[in-house]
DNA sequence: CATACATATGGACATATGCTCATATATAAT
DNA sequence: ATTATATATGAGCATATGTCCATATGTATG
């Protein structure tokens, strides 16, 4: 095989499934993303339930925001997130799959 | 859905996720993995293909030997690498195809 | 408007990560 | 044994990341 018949990822798609695996590579967001995937939390819920504090769960959130990986709804003073990409779910859950299975 | 009735994921089991996603989250290991996907290469051959120095492209090979994502033969001076993990591999083609296809 | 509650955000800090540089090891050939 | 080639490895450094702490913002309620 010559180094001309490669087929080269873009640098454009690299970055991008990059960031994809970023995202997964975090515990705390392994936790969140597979909670959500459960349900619809609100703030306060997802930290109690994972033992964390408000502000390192929203920090993880505001990160899960900009990448389009959850979405949210308001009611009243209460936001309540859930998952917003079902193929980044889909690979958790493989990995997970993965992992469990050895 | 009350807490008690969430499955978790044992702890052991997020550590092994995110230890894979954390491999396949660095663009450089991303770029071997799948230049391996596609052929046998020795060191020096990948070092040149993807324009890093040789000690850059060793050390990772380190990291995804321990891990047991790659495996090698030796041909005199020469190390071939291949893939060994056919299922981290199909994560990562996965996430291509999700990123290339937007 | 004052207060309380839910969430967001900025700064600081500690840890992790990936690279470079220099050097070590391994194998083959002379 | 000496030299050359291929690869590995340790130390150091710069950058990135995740959390805490303090504070800000937003919303409902009295």
């Amino acid at each position: 095989m010559k180094t001309e018949d490669h087929s080269f990822l873009k640098s454009e798609t690299i970055e991008n499934v990059s960031r994809i695996f970023k995202v997964l590579a975090d515990p705390t967001r392994i936790k969140i993303l597979y909670l959500l995937s459960q349900e619809e939390c609100n703030v306060n819920h997802i930290a109690e339930v994972l033992e964390m504090s408000q502000s390192a769960v929203s920090h993880q959130l505001s990160m899960l925001r900009n990448l389009r990986l959850v979405k949210y709804r308001r009611e009243g003073k209460t936001l309540f997130y859930s998952c917003d990409d079902e193929h980044v779910i889909s690979l958790l859950k493989q990995a997970i799959d993965h992992a469990e299975h050895h």
